[in-house]
DNA sequence: CCCGATTCCCCGC
DNA sequence: GCGGGGAATCGGG
C-alpha cells in the first residue's frame, strides 16, 4: 500500500464516487509504467474477478482521465477499449506507443 | 429495468 | 485470425 493511494483516496472522495469505483481508480492509478492490464485482469485485481463491465462503468466516469494512466487498461483481445478523455482513443494509443507499453 | 471503455464460446472459411 | 450471433455478469441511476 502506498502512501499515494492515500492521497488519491482522499482526492476521488471529493467526488461523489462510490466505493466501487473508488476501488477500481486506485488500482489503475497502481498500474506501473509501460504496463497494461485489461478490464477483467483489473477486475480481479479488486476482488471482482466478473466485473469487468462495471469496471470500464468506473473508467468512463473517471474523473482524473489524464490523471489517472486509464490507458493502460485494455480488452483482453489486445484491442484499446476506449478512453474518456481528451483525445479519446486516438490519444490512449500515442500514450501507451510512448510508453512502449506496445 | 436498462446501459455500458467487456468477455467467452460456437461455427465456418 | 476474422466475421456473425448470443449469453453471462456487475454496479449505478
Amino acid at each position: 500500500m502506498k502512501i499515494k493511494e492515500m492521497q488519491l483516496r482522499k482526492l476521488l472522495s471529493q467526488f461523489h464516487l462510490t466505493e466501487f469505483e473508488t476501488e477500481v481508480l486506485i488500482a489503475t492509478a497502481s498500474i506501473e509504467e509501460g504496463k497494461t492490464l485489461t478490464y477483467k485482469e483489473l477486475a480481479e485485481r479488486i476482488g471482482r474477478p466478473n466485473s469487468y463491465r462495471a469496471v470500464g462503468n468506473a473508467l468512463g466516469r473517471n474523473p482524473l482521465a489524464p490523471e489517472i494512466p486509464c490507458h493502460r487498461v485494455i480488452k483482453s483481445s489486445g484491442e484499446l477499449g476506449g478512453y474518456s478523455g481528451k483525445g479519446g482513443n486516438r490519444k490512449k494509443k500515442r500514450l501507451l506507443r510512448s510508453e512502449n507499453a506496445i
